[in-house]
RNA sequence: GAUCUCGUAGCUCAGGCGGUAGAGCAUUUGACUUUUAAUCAAAGGGUCGUUGGUUCGAGUCCAACCGGGAUCACCA
């Protein structure tokens, strides 16, 4: 796929690039006095406020010229939108049509002109003179865009190719330039976050991602080596860990917004690397958290989509409506018709069997009860659901239910059968926490190598004591997913992983 | 990792039961000073993902491999 023999439309305008430097241009200038955006002369151009538009300074790239004999139209796209520009030899410089003759799609160009309407009824630029900004070297894969009487946009020939459309993003996002509208709103959704914890009080920061020890979550971590040390180091797989230890510290509210790292499998929900939201509050309850969560989702709806109705798959999410909260019990017995609270692994396994779950062999009671959520009642979470109050197997780092044995207080928020928040009433009773971290530390014995490790610096900083706090996770790619109605992770990422192309 | 499916020109695609490669756009040349998928006339452009196999003959049938997508498994 790489190119090493040039195509001949790029010996074409290497030859064209030639020609321009002989004429004494530079192809490549170093600033242009830029004065307006396309869409502002679009929305500002009315036949009594032309006037104004007189001395427009508009750059961007060529999408498509009409060229006709001695005048031209072409479109020229930047970051706001495109506009027609009219080019006519006997209104710009001396000689300068010639220059024009040997641009391309997908060159960058600096326009000066005047707002006007065409005949047919379009609000153009009419060009005064223009300065070439950047001579592109490689064809675009173009389409061509219509609209129809309905005002709906039809692409002919569009750039489809998911394939190129991932692993050469910066052309996708010129040719299909509607999905930066994509990555804008991600961008708004993340500082929309960042602004509701700030205003409450809360304080951002940045723990590590390279760590001697990995944990705070269940997950097969990216190994590497620190040569000065001579130590390995593992990329994180959670934030949890290291925010708790600032909880101990001293801070009563602390959030990260970073990348977590997990060697797993990639499909249309997962990417290797994937952006976490963690935060932590000292003195509240996973009661206050649920309250925190759902207020946060509803308002970035509302704020950032405009609504509190998402279209996805064909479903309507409603976010305005209370999010129902059910115990995870209660919904096996909604879903299966079992009750599978206190059930030892050999009533589990038998259970499972009669639903029809597969369950994989050496399975633990925590991995049992999760294949059957996640087979069972998981699909049928479509509109949000707190599933709240987990068994105490599953969950290794969450708190004692105050008034029930063998549960947690915890509870994970289901949109769209998808898992978005993972949140607890964290842990802080030190004894315990070893308990249950060396529970994990037999079952990895045992060859479940997702299982936590015992991270003895953590416990150190549980013993010297860390208050009551909540504590809460949210997948953002997921998040943004569910907010744009996108299908998948990799439509939301700017570079999605790819492996690497073959030469 | 498993299954299904796809890979033909720069882009989007068509190629019946196996007979030697097609269209539109893009590109080049010519015409055209308000077009908008501009138009009109002509031209160039392909090791049909790769490697093998069957066959007189393979884009087409078979196998393996490479890459993508979908579904599943693991995970968020």
């Amino acid at each position: 796929m790489a190119e090493i023999q040039k195509n001949d439309q790029e010996l074409r305008r290497e030859e064209e690039l030639k020609l321009i430097e002989e004429a004494g241009i530079n192809p490549y200038p170093y600033s242009f006095d830029k004065n307006i955006s396309a869409k502002e002369i679009l929305e500002k151009f009315t036949d009594e406020t032309k006037d104004e538009l007189n001395n427009c300074q508009v750059a961007g790239r060529i999408m498509s010229i009409r060229k006709m004999g001695k005048a031209s139209f072409f479109n020229i796209l930047d970051e706001s939108g495109r506009i027609q520009v009219y080019i006519r030899k006997d209104d710009i410089p001396e000689g300068k049509y010639d220059i024009f003759k040997l641009l391309d799609i997908g060159d960058i160009i600096g326009v000066n002109g005047y707002a006007f309407r065409t005949k047919t009824g379009e609000i153009s630029l009419h060009c005064t003179d223009f300065e070439l900004l950047c001579k592109s070297l490689k064809p675009l894969p173009i389409a061509k865009e219509e609209i129809d009487e309905n005002g709906n946009k039809i692409v002919y020939d569009a750039f489809a190719d998911k394939e190129l459309r991932y692993r050469r993003r910066y052309i996708d996002l010129i040719v299909n330039s509607d999905i930066r509208k994509t990555f804008r709103k991600r961008s708004e959704i993340i500082k929309y976050i960042r602004n509701y914890f700030d205003a409450k009080g809360w304080m951002e920061v940045e723990t590590p991602t390279l760590q001697p020890m990995y944990g705070g979550a269940s997950a097969r971590p990216f190994m590497t080596h620190h040569n000065a040390l001579n130590i390995p180091l593992y990329m994180r797989i959670a934030l949890e860990l290291y925010l708790k230890r600032l909880i101990v510290g001293g801070f009563e509210g602390v959030y990260e917004i970073g990348r977590n790292f997990r060697n797993e499998g990639m499909d249309r929900n997962h990417n290797p690397e994937f952006t976490m939201l963690e935060i932590y509050v000292a003195y509240k309850d996973y009661n206050w958290m649920m309250d925190m969560t759902e207020d946060l989702v509803r308002n970035l709806s509302k704020d950032i989509i405009g609504k509190a109705e998402i279209e996805i798959d064909g479903k309507i999410i409603n976010l305005e409506q209370p999010f129902k909260r059910a115990k995870m019990f209660d919904l096996y017995k909604e879903y299966t018709g079992k009750d599978l609270k206190g059930k030892s692994l050999e009533e589990l396994l038998k259970i499972a069997d009669e639903l029809k779950v597969e369950i994989p062999k050496g399975a633990s009671i925590s991995k049992v009860l999760d294949e059957i959520f996640g087979a069972k009642i998981e699909p049928h979470l479509i509109q949000p659901t707190f599933v709240i109050d987990y068994p105490i197997e599953m969950s290794p780092l969450a708190k004692m239910h105050r008034s029930e044995k063998g549960i947690v207080e915890r509870f994970e928020l289901f949109v769209n059968g998808s898992e978005l928040a993972n949140a607890f009433s964290e842990l802080n009773d030190a004894r315990d926490q070893r308990n249950r971290l060396e529970e994990q530390a037999k079952c990895r014995a045992e060859g479940d190598d997702e299982a936590m490790i015992v991270d003895e610096d953590f416990l150190y900083s549980l013993e010297v004591g860390m208050p009551p706090t909540a504590g809460m996770g949210m997948g953002i790619d997921r998040l943004v997913m569910l907010l744009l109605g996108e299908k998948s992770i990799r439509d939301v990422l700017l570079f999605p992983l790819m492996r690497p192309e073959k030469i």
